[in-house]
DNA sequence: GCAAAAGTGTTAACCCTACACCCATGC
DNA sequence: GCATGGGTGTAGGGTTAACACTTTTGC
């Protein structure tokens, strides 16, 4: 079969093909919670177009990588960051969204723990923002966060996600307080301790943690994977 | 901003950019429910790689369309077929899974109701396949086909699929039956009546029927769609 | 008449909801 | 001691799940 494409180094447009191809990038919305607030992680553009604002981690995939590799890449570049795994998010081709030429992106999201959160150093290159107290975004990643908003709370039903933003131990009020952010409702104290213990996925951790404000102490419970591994082989829906 | 792109009318490689670029196709999953089985839409290639076998109708993206716009019109060309909507299924973007050179694929599903299955003139073009007897096919469509598939087990919890993909007046019986192939399981009858009902988004039609065994005529009933768009404005997790 | 499929109703178990009281802690 | 927040138990309502009998139809 006849090559269909050619790179010549050195001229001014090296990559040559029969047919139409076209720019394709990445981009990751990565979550956290952090001091009762749901984070996002913002990178501030160094090149135009849009130089200066924040943007969503992202940039060109390579024609050697699965698009899963090259965002897995581009954040471990802008943000030193490793999560476990990218959940798929979407695909964002409107033909005008970047003003240099069409860009296909392909949307990323990952929930990382708080102690995963990169330091201060580089603060002005990445950092974390409310995700109700965002800069403006370049390009359409609000649209892009706005889907994994919508993911996030999809998923929310279906997998203990609570236990990827969370640090290992935590309160169950902090637990609540997480669910009631992302999913904008409120449950009853009780009622939400009761179901989540019934699950079957939480086991207690020995200690206390202390509050920096009056009232009891919460104790602390732990993710316990070994259970939801073994739940997650078993049929049926299940929801948390 | 210096143009990273340029296109030479006649050269044997007229696309050419300043950064690698890559080909994009979209493909779409369609599915239909007809004589109590799922089916999928299918075409023959009828170029290489895979010439003559059954693949998903899809093709290469234009530079001006969006990933919408792009799987919509090459299943308008390969089929005649035109659903009112195309959901995301998402990205295969496996480096070696087309032969040819790397190639992103975009891929989308509908449901269409049985009425608008295309005729057996072209058979030989294009023709659906039950899901559970499926000709081998190009690429890494058994792949895409999986993650339909999951798709719409997912999805039938939360959007009423089962009347996209039946005719407009239907019986109970059908119905449940779609749910219990979709989903892997099995309702009681009476239960799954109940639920359905209840759910309010299902009016009796007037008729009966005829079936083609013994057995008592099955009353009909159509969706009631001015139901379903008010229901969808209420706020809450809705089920089906 | 008989087998196959569809229509209908009742009961018990379970789950979810709402709600009240007590306990530990900081100030 | 008092305000704040956390831990626990219980009763009622609603939903789901299990189950049997009757009716209509083709052969």
């Amino acid at each position: 079969m006849a090559k269909n494409y050619t790179f010549v180094p050195g001229a001014e447009f090296p990559y040559q093909y029969k047919y139409e191809h076209m720019a394709v990038t990445t981009d990751c919305v990565i979550f956290t919670y952090e001091e009762r607030q749901l984070k996002v992680l913002l990178v501030r553009r160094a090149l135009e177009p849009y130089r200066g604002r924040w943007a969503l981690p992202g940039g060109f995939l390579r024609n050697t990588e699965t698009a899963v590799q090259g965002a897995m890449r581009e954040l471990r570049e802008e943000t030193s960051l490793e999560p476990s795994g990218l959940g798929e998010l979407g695909v964002f081709s409107d033909p005008g969204r970047d003003p240099r030429e069409r860009v296909i992106t392909l949307a990323w999201y990952a929930l990382v723990k708080p102690s995963k959160v990169v330091g201060g150093d580089d603060a002005e290159k990445a950092a974390w923002f409310p995700i109700d107290d965002l800069p403006p975004l370049a390009f359409d990643h609000e649209k892009i966060l706005d889907a994994a908003m919508e993911h996030l709370r999809r998923d929310i039903y279906f997998q203990p996600v609570g236990f990827e933003l969370l640090d290992d131990e935590f309160t169950m009020p902090d637990l609540q307080r997480l669910y009631e952010i992302i999913l904008g409702t409120e449950f009853d104290r009780r009622n939400f301790q009761r179901k989540m213990l019934a699950s079957g996925i939480l086991k207690e951790y020995p200690g206390k943690k202390k509050t920096p404000h009056p009232g009891r102490h919460a104790s602390l419970f732990s993710f316990d994977s070994v259970r939801y591994d073994e739940m997650k082989k078993e049929p049926g829906k299940q929801e948390f």
